[in-house]
DNA sequence: CACAAATGCAACTAGATGGTTGCGTATAAG
DNA sequence: CTTATACGCAACCATCTAGTTGCATTTGTG
């Protein structure tokens, strides 16, 4: 099968990471994501030392980080660690790259139909 | 004055952009943005059309991009035309890209511990 | 002036979100 | 075995959010 050869399922890929955003849009969910990202992989008792709510606030906020495909975790003993997972990241900044892009371009449309059509 | 020549006032850039971030992370306020950065400047009846929503709740939407300084509007007659404002979003994107670079450092580093140090 | 178009403002509702507390369960340690 | 640690689950609550409806206000047009 396989009817197209790619692009079959992104028709708009703004749908795919809005999520990704709302997710990061929190500060307490963006530092967890820097502080996975700097300090590697950490359990969730070392991620709420250092905060001012509770330790389930924190799963909490795991959970939604992890349902925008930011994190990951695995099961190591009693523990649960949580490490970061880029893919999802890195669409998201090639997004925002995407959007500055086609702002300049279309300044610069609109600076060239400035200079040739004054009126 | 000035103790320092840079950096005096940035000691968590996080917090910054977590109201971008939450901002972007709706749909529908991604595609408006979208909209503005490669349609140019819009009223709000233009922004509407083509949404299934009302025009009330695109005014709303609009304010919250507006209190993140994602875009600006200026009073045209009767109209009211929004503008994308690229600010703020070039600092979202300069964050992500800053959490990847650490993300990458990081890897590296576990990399180098584990071919160097396998027991 | 009369009218239509574009927008602003306020009240209201359903549902999502962020946080808490309490208690139960699995696992490591003494 | 007993205990402490790390975590899961569920109920509960306050607030925010996204959307609606209804009506008032400004502005261009005939």
């Amino acid at each position: 099968m396989s009817p197209r050869r790619r692009a079959a399922a992104k028709p708009k890929p703004l749908q795919n990471c809005a999520p990704v955003f709302a997710a990061l849009g929190d500060e307490i969910r963006l530092t967890l994501v820097a502080a996975l990202c700097m300090g590697g992989a950490m359990s969730i008792t070392q991620l709420t030392s250092g905060t001012e709510i509770s330790r389930q606030a924190i799963t909490k906020h795991l959970g939604v980080l992890s349902a925008a495909g930011l994190v990951r975790d695995v099961k190591v003993g009693r523990e649960r660690l949580w490490e970061f997972e880029p893919v999802q990241l890195d669409e998201a900044r090639r997004m925002l790259e995407l959007i500055g892009r086609h702002w300049d371009h279309d300044l610069a449309k609109l600076k060239f139909a400035m200079e040739n059509n004054p009126s």
